[in-house]
DNA sequence: ACGCTACATCAGCAGTTACTGATATCAAAG
DNA sequence: CTTTGATATCAGTAACTGCTGATGTAGCGT
């Protein structure tokens, strides 16, 4: 009755770590994030700052919302946006880990070939 | 003579870090990455260990060792995986970067339309 | 030499993702 | 109320990426 069980390839929430990199791994979205770790922006510093065209960084800017890793507030016309507090927390922490572990294990071998 | 630079959206190596992240924003990936920095392995035991056929491995593994994020070692008929020494330092760097910089100055919000 | 096993490479397909022009919304200005 | 400016949404396209079957290579055992 069970082989519908959908492939967990990954145990542990590697999965939604894999998916916090994945908001990470552009570009153009690391470098807003990365801009607004220093202050609150609204979209259009950051069309301004990255010379990208305004559809562009409000698509980026959803997919960090959906996400949960930027916080938006309607002001007027503006939207100011800001990094959700202690986002990266537990993927600083896993990060850490892998390689933290890698620094003390990484000379054993299992045995090979069963 | 200078058209043709490409589009530099990003300084200071933010692209590079991007790069960095997109390896590991993948689930299955993200596991190899995970499961070497406990211990050396071969491809043999992150077929089994994963479940992922073969070919799907022998790729991954092709990306991590290409970028540099693992190291491959030769023996008979097996091949040992590791993980680079100090390939996450950087990364793990600018990352607690960004999360302090948000802890500290999130609140800052600088003149709005110009 | 033969076959088996571990592994890499290649090529093609399928699913995903980033970018962008067109369009909609909505608040402030006039 | 109309206009303008800031931003969001949508739909289409182009490029990328992960997966896999087929195939190649190279040790090791017999």
């Amino acid at each position: 009755m069970s082989p519908s069980v959908s492939i967990e390839v990954s145990p542990a929430g590697l999965t939604s770590l894999a998916a916090q990199f994945a908001l990470l791994a552009d570009p153009l979205r690391l470098r807003i994030v990365d801009s607004l770790s220093r202050e609150q922006l609204c979209t259009c510093h950051l069309i301004e700052l990255t010379g990208a065209k305004q559809t562009t960084i409000s698509h980026h800017l959803r997919l960090l919302r959906e996400a949960g890793v930027v916080l938006s507030e309607a002001e007027g016309r503006f939207t100011w946006y800001r990094l959700t507090p202690g986002v990266f927390t537990e993927s600083l922490r896993r990060l850490q880990g892998i390689a933290l572990d890698s620094a003390s294990t990484a000379r054993l071998r299992p045995a090979c070939a069963s």
